[in-house]
Formats: structure tokens, sequence, C-alpha cells
DNA sequence: CTGGGTGCAAAGTGTTTGCACCGTG
DNA sequence: CACGGTGCAAACACTTTGCACCCAG
């Protein structure tokens, strides 16, 4: 588990439990968004006991504090990524075989700004998605 | 309801029941995003027995048929919108009152085009929102 | 008159809550 | 050794499924 997390959750007066060590650690290593039940499995490996209940309230805390972004690709529930310290990325999702990569993307960040100039809100947080055929898909099909 | 809609059901050899009709008519009306419950409940004041479980059915029939879109905005399940003859537009929500704008933009189509390009996929669709404070909101803070 | 559509009830699925025990700080 | 965190079980909310009746075409 990184230093900076676990300073970061210190100084938050947030004990650091092998659950929750484990919950970071499986997200660091994926490096890609995770369902809850997908980290569960994750922990369940060095930690046999470890609970689904668990996985959620932490992934909870751990958007609290901004540690994680919760993001919603399908209908069946939620998907987690760590906030790393690199900038702002959005994902594009193959919805053929769900692979998923990451963009990021200096026109993202344009097209926030005229977006904000030109609604006159305070845009605080966006969420932009794309799905279609990766590579591989597009030329199989 | 329209008679583009209603000729394209029948195009699609989908019978035109009351609850479709209702159903229609309420997302037409209210031009916004509704769930399920608040698409049942804008129904059930001309068709008092009508069902949940109809509008989840025919919101699904909708989506397939394209006249509609599924939309993710908070944790507590999803919306839908009609799909209507205007060209792409994305969601601007606020997070203070709840208010919820249209943004139909020429920047995101030239932001989804750079995309395609970037990543070699076929972007098929693409969920674009962004959350802030709304002019006023933004104000009284 | 026939197959798709509907209402109703029951089952699923993902998520949250209550509570007693456990272990970090 | 106090109090936050955990596991477990039960409750919840939203959505889906099974089935018999109904009605649009």
């Amino acid at each position: 588990m990184r230093k900076d997390i676990l300073g970061f959750l210190k100084e938050n007066k947030v004990k650091i439990t092998d659950v929750r060590q484990e919950i970071i650690a499986v997200l660091e290593k994926t490096k890609l968004p995770l369902t809850p039940a997908a980290v569960f499995f994750g922990i369940t490996t060095k930690l046999p006991k470890a609970n689904l209940t668990s996985v959620y309230r932490n992934l909870e805390m751990l958007e609290g504090l901004n540690l994680v972004k919760r993001l919603s690709f399908d209908k069946n529930g939620f998907s987690y990524e760590l906030v790393s310290d690199r900038p702002h990325h959005h994902h594009v999702v193959c919805r053929n075989c769900g692979k998923l990569e990451d963009l990021s993307s200096l026109a993202a960040e344009e097209f926030v700004e005229k977006t904000a100039q030109k609604t006159n809100f305070k845009i605080e947080d966006h969420n932009l998605e794309f799905f279609g055929l990766c590579r591989e898909c597009k030329n199989e099909s």
C-alpha cells in the first residue's frame, strides 16, 4: 500500500486494518475500476474470513476521503477505482469483450471548461464515458 | 403521443396498448429523465391499475428500439428519457437543488470524434455528465 | 382467435443496517 | 482499555421472473 495513502488515512484518524490495507492493495494492483464483489473476491485470498459488508463500508469511506471514485458502467451496480495522482482520466469500454481503457485527454479538459462557461454552472465533477468496439472486436465482426 | 413514435412501434410489430401510450406520453410531457417509479406514478393518474412491472418491461423494450435512453445519475437506480429527434445532448446536474439542464453542444461532438481517433475504438455511444452548482445555488453559498 | 402484453406475487441482486465481538491506537 | 471496525444476519430497494388472464390486431 502506498505510503501517501497510508499517511492520509492516519491524518484522518482512520484505523489501519487488514481489510483496509487489502482493499487498497487490490485496487492498486489492478489499476482498474472494480465492483465491490470483485474487490471482495480479491481480498479473500489473503483474508478468507473477510466480509462483503466491510468492503462496501470501506469503499464508501474511501470515497468520502476522495481516495476512490465511484463509476457506473452498467446496470448491475457500481465500480470503484483508486484516485491516483495522475490527472483526470476517463474510460472507453468495449461492449463486446468488456475491455476497459483509460483515456487521459486534454480535449476533455477543454470540453469541461467550455461547458462550464456555456451553462454558467460551477462544474465540480464530471463523468465522461464511451462505449463501443475496441480495435480487435471491431475487426472481428 | 407523437405520430412518428406510434408508426415506429407498429413497424416493429409492437402492440399499441394503453400502458405504452401513457408511458410515452409521460416521458414526452416532462421532457426530462424519469425513474421507472416516477413514470409509474405518472401513468397511474390515467391508469390506476397499472403496474410497475409493466413500466420496467416497456422501458426496456423502448430502450431496445432506441426510443428511450437509460441514464444513471445517482446510486439509486436509473432514469430514462425519450430519445428525441434533436441531436445528442447531455446533462448538467446541480448537486444542491437537483436541477437538471440539457446541454446540446458541438464541443461534445468534437470531443467524441477526437476520442474515437485517439483510441482507435469504434465509438457507438457515450455518456457525458456534469455535476456541480447551478447559477442560483452557486450564488447562495 | 391467438400471441403478445399485463397485473400480481414471488424471487433475485446489489446494498445497507443492527448488533455483539474484536483489535488498533 | 476505549471506540472504531468487523463479521454475521437480517432488512432494504430496485429490478426481474413465473404464471394465468386479457385484449390488440
